[in-house]
DNA sequence: AGCATTTCTTGCCATAGGGTAAGAGTGCTC
DNA sequence: GAGCACTCTTACCCTATGGCAAGAAATGCT
């Protein structure tokens, strides 16, 4: 199983064999159970998670102390807060599990030597990066142009684990709303 | 002027003297003109450019054919589509300059060869990503947590360029409101 | 099973911001 | 310097979403 998840995950052309050999048998399993802060707000994050099951969430406070939900991570995706793991500073956010689930992780510092000592890594790393931001600055301009049922209905689509999981709230949240708006919509498009 | 500019955008520890040198000797010069549209919807971007003087911003259109202002781009500030760049995939966004200005730029091939050369440079690189993921995802929790007003004044305080120089319809595109509300948010605060 | 807690729904009214259109101000062009 | 195009303001009324509160449903704990 962890050859399958990580080769789909570290997939580039400039990636040999040898190389993916490496970087598979830098990552440590890891397991988690539901409810579970898997990295706090406050700590320097040292290490990612590649995610083999399960659904984890990001969450931060606004100045009214109210939990808002950044961002939802599934199977294959990358758990990570790049500003404290690349930075270096303290995490500003929390990642919580939604569900049970496991996955693999790898250290800074071992990811730092792989970086630098595999060309195809940093294409790699870059091209992530790239998507990730190409998503966020997704993400604003949907909110700007579209409506809350809009947004609802695409996480529907495209992300139903989200539903299936994740309480009205941190959804709600999610897509910049209240759970009472949120609970019309719901009830409107049924 | 060119010394200047450079060494300040590509300050980094692990970037030496002799690598600096390179970085800055691989820059072309690059002027334009109040209107102009420096980067095309629909082409493959083949370099980036590090504004010296002038305000530049991205666009693109809603589903309706208005135009959304995405981004601003300022002095010390490097102008670019990520995606377009390193995914080497058509550009989604039209870069336009809204004064005079000029600056550096460096083309892919030639920042590849550096950034695979230089390790400063990919650690750079990486550091720049980061901060501009955080950028965007801090933009999208703005929308959702603050009121028009608010990220209005955020403008005025710390991009006053922005006022300056912006029609007001632009800038209430990247607020995500209509130019008249935020005609009516301007008088409010007056 | 029984109780407590959290989650979700619903109703009432409030408000920020939108849609449209008219008019004023500004600057460009021939 | 008259006409034109663009930008900005303002007025009218409308809609999506918020705030609050009560109740219903679901979940978790012992």
């Amino acid at each position: 199983m962890k050859e399958i998840i990580l080769s789909q995950v570290y997939q580039h052309p400039l990636i040999s064999t040898e190389d993916l050999r490496r970087i598979i048998d830098a990552h440590e399993p890891r397991s988690f159970s539901k409810g579970e802060h898997l990295y706090k707000r406050g700590k320097v994050l040292n290490e990612y998670l590649v995610l083999e099951s399960g659904l984890i969430r990001s969450f931060t406070h606004n100045y009214q102390g109210d939990e808002i939900t950044t961002d939802f991570f599934g199977q294959y995706e990358v758990v990570i807060e790049v500003l404290s793991l690349f930075q270096r500073t303290a995490l500003q956010e929390d990642l919580q599990a939604l569900t049970d689930g496991c996955g693999w992780t790898i250290s800074y510092d071992v990811f730092q030597e792989l970086f630098h000592a595999i060309p195809g890594l940093s294409e790699w790393g870059r091209l992530w990066m790239t998507n990730k931001l190409f998503q966020f600055k997704q993400k604003s301009i949907d909110i700007i142009t579209q409506s809350a049922k809009e947004r609802y209905l695409d996480i529907v689509t495209n992300k139903p684990q989200i539903i299936r999981h994740a309480p009205l709230k941190q959804i709600a949240s999610y897509l910049g709303i209240t759970d009472t708006s949120l609970s019309r919509i719901r009830k409107d498009i049924s």
